[in-house]
DNA sequence: GGTGAAAAGCACACTAG
DNA sequence: CTAGTGTGCTTTTCACC
């Protein structure tokens, strides 16, 4: 389905609500170059293709008491398991993000708690309810994070379609 | 208990804009139980305060013409050198979020790309970029992630101040 | 695909209690 | 914090190109 990339128009809007997702239509339009319909109408669009899949406010973890960040690598213990590690880590809510990599563990997820004791905890959860072992990684700081999509911004600066990679 | 936690209210403020960054002040009113002015009042300290630094839209990487995502890890070549590699990889738009990490390597970086050779391209870039030699793990694909910080939901969810971690 | 105009709704800054 | 007022802007739809 990655037939077609993203016309420029779309790329720019989608680069726009990237950096500022409560941007009103009106500003949006403005820094496109569309009239406010226009832009309306594309942006329902690119939400109903599921490319914008919807807004989050960005939050201070720290600020909220979870100061805490952890990668958290899986490996399963009896691999004649069924596969779905996915749906039984999914209820454990300090779990942000859940990937299925290639490489010795099978999953890399990324975590966010108040404490050690709290990692230690959870360590202690997620090795029971996925039936794993666990190799943790722990974050010291974060330079940078959730930086809008690569190639949008390059794309809405140079203002033309060349593909970025 | 870290020292100040967020009041209830704010919790359940944040939890609602975490899932929905675009919800009106009347809609957060009306689901927070206040007068649009003090959800108003509130959300603009949130916003100071930093708990909430911005807004943005969840874009599609794979519609984005990005299907490839993965972790690289980063071992310095030369430890002598000043550790300014998150200000070098800045500059890499691929690159969407820097970890220093606490482990056998110094950094985790996640990168989003176009395809495997697109892929090759930007480890040589990133280490020449910032001298160091890398560990690629490849994402085959992403359960879930972006979810809204721990707790906040649970917190909302039963109304009330229970500590969670 | 695009525009522009009209009605409804909302943001925002007030005020007073 | 609530409640209300008012202006201007935003959203949303609709007719039309």
């Amino acid at each position: 389905m990655a037939a077609d990339v993203l016309e420029d128009i779309d790329a720019r809007i989608a680069a726009v609500l990237a950096e500022d997702g409560r941007c009103s239509y009106t500003d949006l339009a403005a820094r496109v170059g569309l009239s406010v319909s226009a832009v309306h109408q594309r942006v329902r669009r690119l939400e109903q293709r599921g490319v914008i899949q919807g807004y989050a406010a960005r939050l201070d973890g720290e600020q909220l008491g979870l100061p805490l960040t952890a990668f958290v690598s899986l490996t399963p213990i009896d691999p004649a398991e069924p596969d779905d590690y996915p749906e039984r880590l999914r209820v454990l809510p300090q779990i942000e993000a859940c990937h299925s990599v290639a490489g010795v563990e099978s999953y890399i997820v990324k975590v966010r708690v108040a404490s050690p004791s709290a990692l230690e905890a959870l360590l202690a959860q997620i090795r029971a309810t996925a039936n794993v072992s666990t190799r943790t990684t722990v974050v010291l700081s974060t330079p940078f994070e959730d930086r809008p999509v690569a190639g949008l911004a390059l794309r809405a600066a140079l203002q033309d379609g060349d593909p970025v990679g």
